[in-house]
DNA sequence: GTTGAAATTAGTACGAA
DNA sequence: TTCGTACTAATTTCAAC
């Protein structure tokens, strides 16, 4: 895989505004700590829990929503109950120079919850959610296989889900630690952050150089603007 | 992989409870519908959205909520500003016996967003999101590889996100389909549910027979209470 | 960044269709 | 069941400090 996401597909968003927009102090975290495991608190009782004035609440709340750092509220469903009892991971090998197809495609298929362009043996990995067995099949073997940008597929499916976080927070690691300053990593020496010590664990391959990891949200945009 | 969650970790929990609390019409359906989009919508926005009274919008969210259909509320949030710019998955294979440990130990990682049990080469799937590459080094080498329960790692980096959608629903695929009823797929003939034709795609291995699929749910709550 | 008071809105209870 | 209305409690907004 050479041709990741930024740059060919993205041709939308301005290229220069990819860091701060909004500088996140432990407020602030606190707050989204709190939203995060119950987003439909009031703004009142957020005050309350975080322990500021209703209208300080009221300000950081809305500056973390126009700021991105809230994407949206969101309901977790019960897919079991919701009639989708059947999740998968289908990895998928993309032919080259044919991601922007692959994305306009993803964009059609109602069944995927998750997709994310991943380095190792293959390109993205795809999670649907369907009611059988089936289902799955003819998602892989007639939906996947008729895009041309679509070389090679591997489904694995998923017997159980043993923990879903509501979206990780820096302060999950410890009390007192700001955004954006990662502090001393819990290991020894290698806190040379970035391309520092890695590969030769329990055989992991870390291909670094020029990995230009996640920007999920310029990537999310530009998908849902098709869909 | 021969052991997995289920009888032999959950000892908590109802056995006998595992299917219908509620049937889902299709009003409950557009109702879920709104609030994964817009988790913070008042019931009155709701009630108009979706066409119902105010008082039976009331009713059916509580019956939602107490069934189980809804989960949780949650604030989706960037994790790129909120300073995790790292997003790893981890394959790993368990040591058979070791599950209960497994889960144990990975409750107490708070950089694990998610993790699923798996078919395939592998027999779990974590996600974690981490401030820099070295973080992922040293979950995988330090973390991981210090719990006995773990036989061996293989981690793969996310380049893009391309797409979340806030859980994929059986409407999606649809309009006027109910839940619980999956109607016939857009396939041909293999409309037989359950275990029918598999294998022979795109070199997935599907062992049918033994799999007792997802049951996120309990899981789910199994953990949290270790927690 | 905080407090307090007014306006609006949300949540509840009840009777009728 | 679902709807409509009236009542009560809470939240949001806006003001001054």
């Amino acid at each position: 895989m050479t041709e990741t996401s930024r740059g060919t597909v993205h041709e939308g968003g301005q290229p220069g505004r990819i860091g701060i927009g909004l500088e996140l102090d432990a407020t602030h975290l606190k707050i989204l700590e709190v939203l995060r495991e119950n987003g439909r608190i009031s703004v009142a009782a957020l005050a309350e829990r975080v322990g500021i004035s209703r209208a300080n609440a009221y300000t950081r709340f809305e500056a973390l929503r126009a700021d991105g750092a809230i994407k949206r509220f969101t309901a977790e469903i019960d897919h079991v109950r919701a009639g989708l009892g059947i999740t998968a991971l289908i990895f998928v090998t993309v032919r080259q120079q044919m991601w922007r197809q692959f994305r306009a495609q993803l964009a059609t298929m109602p069944e995927v919850e998750y997709c994310a362009i991943t380095t190792g043996q293959h390109d993205a990995m795809i999670q649907i959610r369907v009611t059988d067995v089936a289902a799955v099949h003819a998602m892989v073997t007639d939906r996947l296989a008729n895009i041309p940008a679509v070389k090679a597929t591997e489904t694995v499916f998923i017997l159980d889900e043993v923990l879903r976080r509501p979206y990780v927070l820096p302060s999950d690691r410890g009390p007192g630690r700001s955004a954006r300053r990662p502090a001393a990593d819990p290991v020894g020496g290698s806190g040379t952050s970035g391309a520092s010590g890695n590969s030769g664990g329990s055989g992991e391959e870390v291909p670094l150089g020029m990995m230009r990891f996640v920007g999920a949200a310029e990537g999310r945009a530009q998908l849902q603007r098709d869909a």
